[in-house]
DNA sequence: CTGAAAGCGCTTACAG
DNA sequence: CTGAAAGCGCTTACAG
């Protein structure tokens, strides 16, 4: 049993029971009395380092720590080390397949360098920051947009942070994200390209990916077509869509600011009739794998988003914090499935 | 500065500055320095005893926690209190909606306990287990298939585990889940009561929905519609749809065992020109928010998964395991969209 | 190659 | 009402 079966932590529980049977109690003091060690030793043969041990030794140790089905301590190690090895990530919904898969991806890559993963999901962003910081992560991801008082969060926690596909990032936050603009102009040139004429626009007004429609449509010769705002969301597409449809001279094309506002514009389309790509072709931005079981299949400018993720790990693993704080910008690829014309 | 500041540890990085600027270097000590007071009257100040402090000094305590930014370590109180207050969520894919929503769910209802999440998505059920474990969290949510190899893990984790939706739950670990046979009951009848005399089924075959979808034109005095088994995936959806419409006799219904896969069964009706719910109806099990936006909208048997989530974290967090290990089932409920022709 | 010991930052029983 | 001190389970500089 456990020698160190002293007064603080919550009372032994009565039953008896062989010491195997919780690998949770087990310390590296019961290991290193079986196998006839200090429990330095212990450390030195799980950690391969930074002694080396005898093969007989560390064969001893090994057969220790199989019959007592020892464990060790992450906590334990995370106070010691004064790192956890884990890391944050701040989003507001992983109900939104685009989030979700972007979680996957955080947790894949994460879980590949042996980091373990937090997930924050809704409330407050500087809230989620706080929260994530009192659990002592390494570092965390923010895919959300931040106001100001998340990016003084940010900066007050102490915690390297990184802005993962944020439209824009405040002073001194590190980002990592997708060119936007460029994206919005290869999809709309795209449809320019099918012979559409009056492409519309479903998204916010002032950002990147408006400002990428505009441009294409300027660079064609051609006149802004009309433009839907509303949040982004199957929801918001939805309206978006039906807004559209009231113009008096109907768009032949749209560009849709998300996956998500596409899927609710294409219900919007069906529900008036309204035959999608032969009356309105679409292409949409994200590309998250909801976008290829819609009907008809999205054609969309899709984020690389394992580079993305990839890169994020990057910037929050590196040693020295880099200055001035990196921006990174990723380029999107189109992928031409069928609401395009293609 | 911080008095502590001896070996271990990452090496003081090199400029100056003041304390403020990192809250993550602040001890209880500095605070207790600055306050005037021993440390263990920052702890009675800050936890709300288990000792009472003076208006007058907890005022101190608090002033100084205010202005040198102290925020307490988690690491370091979790291996104290032996509970590093944190959960983990084992989950295949956040990427698909219905366990990307589970997982917002389990999220909120977590954090509204206090706990914070850990989350695990693919690989090997019996290694995410384990990893988990060796992460110290208080107990774990399974929310994906297990076999031999994960109960094992399970039980030998020395974790609370509860199995959350599962279709089976291997000896000796609790779960919470939905009565799939009632729910499929519930579909199927409401399908025949729209007149179907063919209902086909898409899921696998001899799980719960299967014998409720049996049972129900059983009770009918119908005769078993096809059936097509594949994977629960939009493609597996989609594969089962195809093979549906080769059928001699065509459906004119189908029950459908999860959103996912309905929603590429919808995909390969609209490819073939098949009308819903007018040439063949559709309900679909689990009611996750991707089947209001499909068109037609998805008439579904919906799990209570709020109510789910809610009973596995109770579950998770009593005190006392119960014996034996408790299995609930949840009734869902059928929202009636277009699909089923309502 | 191995071990004794300090210390990571907390909490709390014990004593005043 | 307040404090000195032990101890949670590790890691590692230091000494042998």
């Amino acid at each position: 049993m456990n020698p160190h079966a002293g007064s603080p932590g919550p009372t032994q529980p009565a039953g008896a029971g062989r010491a195997e049977a919780n690998p949770a109690r087990v310390t590296r003091a019961d290991v290193a009395a079986l196998a006839g060690v200090s429990t330095a030793v212990v450390s030195y043969t799980l950690n391969d380092g930074p002694k080396n041990v005898a093969p007989a030794t560390r064969a001893r140790v090994l057969e220790a720590v199989r019959t007592l089905g020892y464990r060790p301590n992450a906590t334990a190690r995370a106070l010691r080390l004064g790192s956890t090895g884990q890391v944050g990530l701040v989003v507001a919904t992983v109900g939104n397949p685009y989030f979700g898969e972007l979680t996957d991806q955080v947790e894949h890559a994460a879980g590949a360098r042996g980091l373990a993963l937090l997930v924050r999901t809704g409330g407050d962003v500087a809230e989620a920051i706080e929260r994530l910081a009192a659990r002592q992560v390494d570092g965390m991801l923010i895919a959300r947009p931040m106001d100001a008082r998340g990016a003084a969060a940010a900066n007050a926690s102490g915690v390297p942070v990184v802005l993962i596909n944020a439209a824009t990032a405040p002073e001194g936050v590190a980002s990592v994200g997708v060119d936007r603009y460029g994206g919005a102009r290869v999809a709309v040139t795209h449809l320019i390209e099918h012979g559409h004429e009056r492409v519309a626009f479903i998204g916010d007004t002032a950002g990147n990916r408006q400002r990428g429609w505009a441009d294409a449509l300027a660079a064609a010769g051609l006149a802004e077509g009309p433009l839907a705002s509303q949040s982004y969301s199957r929801e918001g597409g939805y309206r978006a869509a039906r807004q559209l449809l009231t113009e008096p001279e109907r768009p032949t094309a749209v560009f849709v600011a998300s996956d998500e506002q596409a899927v609710g514009a294409l219900l919007a389309f069906h529900e008036a009739g309204v035959a999608v790509p032969e009356e309105i072709a679409m292409v949409a931005f994200d590309g998250s794998a909801a976008s290829a079981y819609t009907w008809p299949p999205l054609s969309a400018v899709t984020q690389p988003m394992e580079q993305m993720v990839q890169r994020a790990l990057d910037l929050l693993t590196s040693a020295a914090p880099e200055q001035p704080v990196p921006v990174e910008l990723l380029v999107p690829d189109l992928v031409r499935r069928r609401s395009c014309g293609c």
